[in-house]
DNA sequence: CTTGCTTTAGAATGGATATTCTAATAATCA
DNA sequence: TGATTATTAGAATATCCATTCTAAAGCAAG
């Protein structure tokens, strides 16, 4: 199912044919058709086999709870950035929203579904961090889960044009340099953020970490 | 040729058929074919039109040079958000540079161009505000035009998922929270800026705006 | 070995649509 | 008016691809 996945992950919808998945997958075209009903199917398995798979990345990185959870969906993002920019290609949630969710309402629901979830989960994750006081009190956390919603969308996008991982990092930090809190903790100066923020090197090194793809 | 424009705006490249445009414009189709040379070209020429007109806007908008450049941009992204939400379409460069792009070397190489183009007069604007110290001296111009890139294509994604105008200027506010610089002007405390940042509703009025579409 | 079932590879079908062709109509102008 | 040219509407062509059909090959069990 994975090599499905990346096909339609890589190319798109419609830019997929059948015929690819016959290739890839080694499934015969008509015990294809047999086991999932057409093409369509076959693509929303591979759907939720990726939003499982994020979901569970995401879990994974807030499951760590000594950090903060601003700093968990920084982490996930980060994974996200890391594959996108290895594969040239966004989210795949994000891109079938505008191809074939346009035309399909059923896959247009599960997509709403899936990026609902999403948000949610940000939204949750914010929530916390607020309470822990790890969060700009000026920032609502629903607002702040939108964002980053609204990035993951965007730095895909990015990536697909051709941006770097370094360049998509150092927009994380940006964007993210609005969220967390003006003094860190007791009543330390602006200095000592400056030290954290524009540091978009930290994960930098490596190959291809525990994000999203490969398996 | 914006009738053709905004067909290509609402519905993408490949769902808009040669005979939709053929209504649309009232062009024979045969006319259209000696006019132009085939779908291709009627679509460059539409998305040069966009892309003038944007221009132009963003242009007239850091015209009023006693407002600062960073509110320029933010006014921009405003008239971008109100058109967006309203058509429920996201950017036209930026959808196009998920489909027909993808194919087709030419389309992409001006694709590229224009986003080079857009990136690079966000970055001029920016430099200016830092000139006038109207930047977060944390944050490259550089890093916070891709960041407003990178919100265009992440919000003009919502919006086709269906965010209203209010969340996608709530994300917008949140974001340039990140651009401001933390003490505004003196030695003013951060209670100031708490002011003026979650603030979406300035110019939450209206219902159209002088933004990209209509003509 | 033979009979019945399953799986397969490749051909056939059907629908969509960009593009070109054609015959008719309109427009231009001597 | 009459001849030439331009424009049009609709048919014809070509391509692409999801889906289904078909006939052959593989396989299991008696």
């Amino acid at each position: 199912m994975t090599a499905a996945r990346d096909l339609f992950w890589r190319a798109g919808y419609d830019e997929t044919s059948i015929e690819d998945v016959v290739e890839a997958t080694g499934f015969n075209r008509y015990a294809l058709y047999k086991e999932f009903g057409g093409k369509r199917e076959v693509f929303l398995a591979a759907l939720e086999a990726y939003h499982q798979e994020g979901k569970a990345i995401f879990l994974s990185s807030l499951g760590n709870s000594h950090r903060s959870p601003v700093d968990a969906v920084r982490e996930v993002l980060g994974f996200a950035v890391e594959e996108m920019a290895r594969r040239g290609a966004g989210c795949l949630l994000c891109n079938v929203a505008r191809e074939l969710a346009r035309r399909d309402p059923v896959v247009r629901a599960r997509v709403e579904a899936y990026m609902d979830e999403m948000v949610s989960a940000f939204q949750e994750a914010f929530s916390r961090a607020a309470a822990r006081e790890e969060l700009n009190p000026n920032v609502a956390p629903e607002s702040a889960a939108r964002l980053v919603m609204v990035l993951i969308k965007g730095l895909g996008a990015a990536a697909e044009m051709g941006a770097t991982r370094r360049e998509l990092m150092e927009i994380i930090e940006v964007a993210f340099s609005a969220l967390s809190p003006p003094q860190p903790s007791g009543r330390r100066r602006s200095r000592d953020r400056r030290e954290e923020a524009p540091c978009a090197h930290r994960r930098s090194r490596g190959t291809a970490g525990p994000g999203r793809g490969r398996n």
